[in-house]
DNA sequence: CAGCATCCAATTTGATACTG
DNA sequence: CAGTATCAAATTGGATGCTG
């Protein structure tokens, strides 16, 4: 059945730049957490699951699926029981992790100018400090 | 009544790092795509809507809106009439749009990789074809 | 433990109509 | 043209229950 899209709207039988789908997958709210934690180290599903926090194993394995498929993560399923499964970058995955991760990175260096930026644009916008 | 989230399900009541919310709305399907864009040059709200395709005019607003928020895009609205409103990126814009163009890039020049990836993953699952 | 399938609620998204 | 408000439709996301 084809697990294929990681994130919403895809306008349904509308075309589009295939880049783009990779981009989404890869920008996609779970694929950069995931690809973020891989690049850390090799993660067991439930592994990744606790480590990323608030993911749903639905969202997490169809995540996953669609990173294997664009061939940005290795699934590596020992045949033990109870199973033993481990995620780990390809070297494709690798490069992309590193960019997503330098993104959240900078996006945290930066969080007090934004957040000095909303306060400004919300301020703007509420004239109801100022009395009298 | 205060445009918040560009990206779907924040769970509503549920915490979260503050700046993942950043990384969100920068990584937004139309966050992405309007950083690239503005990135090249600035464009006016129409501009960006034909630039982009396919976006609803409300999901461009909201994500411009959002964007400007946070700081990292400049609306400058001539009150003329016509209106006409021009969208910029400011510095912090800039530096985020770089990254993620990078990232838009990367993933062009991969797509060839990706595309055989999908194809093996594919195959390896629809053992449809070699009849005999 | 991993992960698939289904049901269902919560959200997002997009069309449309309307204002300045 | 730019932007807002509203409404219906489409998707996501999550909880469950069930395999191996």
């Amino acid at each position: 059945m084809a697990v294929s899209n990681v994130r919403p709207s895809a306008p349904a039988g509308e075309e589009m730049c295939p880049y783009r789908l990779v981009l989404e997958h890869v920008t996609s709210r779970w694929g950069v957490l995931v690809l973020i934690h891989l690049l850390d180290r090799p993660h067991r599903f439930s592994e990744l699951r606790r480590a990323i926090g608030r993911v749903s194993e639905k969202m997490l394995t169809q995540t996953l699926q669609t990173l294997e498929r664009d061939g940005l993560v290795h699934r590596d399923a020992k045949p033990v029981i109870p199973p033993r499964v481990d995620y780990s970058l390809t070297g494709l995955g690798r490069e992309a992790a590193e960019q997503v991760s330098a993104l959240a990175g900078w996006t945290q260096e930066r969080m007090d100018q934004v957040e000095r930026a909303r306060a400004a644009y919300d301020e703007a916008r509420e004239p109801d400090s100022r009395a009298s």
